[in-house]
DNA sequence: TTAAAATAGGATAAAATTATCCGAATTAAA
DNA sequence: TTTAATTCGGATAATTTTATCCTATTTTAA
């Protein structure tokens, strides 16, 4: 059984998410970061933050550079226009939301299960902020000592 | 990968709480049902709901008579007072809401991730909806026809 | 041209969650 | 008293998610 229950995020998702973020802030100073230290950085298992960075490369939602000196970044101009919807659909597919919350075969207005109601408020709310929170200021939070990538 | 990122609930909690709808709802015409009616009523497979049943009466969210003509039943006094909130500590604990969304090693105020302010309110909303929603209101609403327990 | 540093990707393993099986214990009715 | 209907609980299996390993490929610099 789980510990929480407010599965926000997929280990995964979380992974990618603050991956993107020390990404972001070391494409700001034209800085390429490898795996290394990028697993480094936000405390994550290397081999399966690679296999995350590549979906996010898939759906270029970040960029790689084979070979020596290469690395993982996102072009400075596009770093605010990446949301956080963005990378978790890119890491666990795009049927966000479209599930019911008791498990329901589809979350159905008009065939609603005991918490539909209840629950549709926060799920919208939590969509939206997805949809309007950008690498950026997340990334310029981390650069003023806001916010905190680990421990 | 999941396909649905806001994990509200696992299964097993997802189970709980609608087997305690179903129980609840037979308790006011005090009726005992079986695991075979629980897990047919809600489409869930019978030996893992049987487990989660166990957890819910070893909490006292219900109680359970063993035997022929035995089953699982909720005093009806307690219905109203049952809230969503036990359902979901009984089975997944309660160290509910203490994580970070992140994966943070707490959540912690004064060294927050950069998602924290963010969830901050959509957290305290869903626990104190889940706080404040008893097994009345939602068996009441099945009764009435406006929500479903399947499909 | 070679060596070193990286990402890419397939295969596999470990851990957690979900699901199943089976026998023991209990209870009520026949 | 026997039988059938049940919950209880331990063991195990299947599935999903998370994590690791190893090799191939690419790229740059020496
Ligand atoms: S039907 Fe369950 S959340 Fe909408
Ligand atoms: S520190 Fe991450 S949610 Fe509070």
């Amino acid at each position: 059984m789980y510990q929480i229950i407010i599965y926000m995020f997929s280990k995964a998702c979380e992974y990618g998410i603050k991956a993107s973020i020390f990404i972001a802030l070391n494409s700001y100073r034209n800085v390429r970061v490898s795996l290394k230290a990028i697993a480094k950085e936000i405390n994550s298992p290397e081999a399966f933050t690679a296999k995350i960075l590549q979906d996010l490369v898939r759906h270029h939602v970040i960029s790689s550079t084979k070979g020596a000196y290469g690395g993982f970044e996102i072009e400075k101009e596009l770093i605010s226009s990446v949301k956080l919807s963005h990378i978790v659909n890119a890491i666990d597919g795009d049927s966000i939301y479209s599930g019911c919350g008791l498990g329901l075969h589809t979350c159905d207005e008009s065939h609603p299960c005991p918490v539909h109601h209840k629950f549709k408020s926060i799920r919208e709310e939590l969509k939206s902020m997805l949809e309007n929170t950008n690498l950026e200021e997340l990334a310029l939070n981390i650069k003023s000592g806001a916010s905190f990538l680990k421990m």
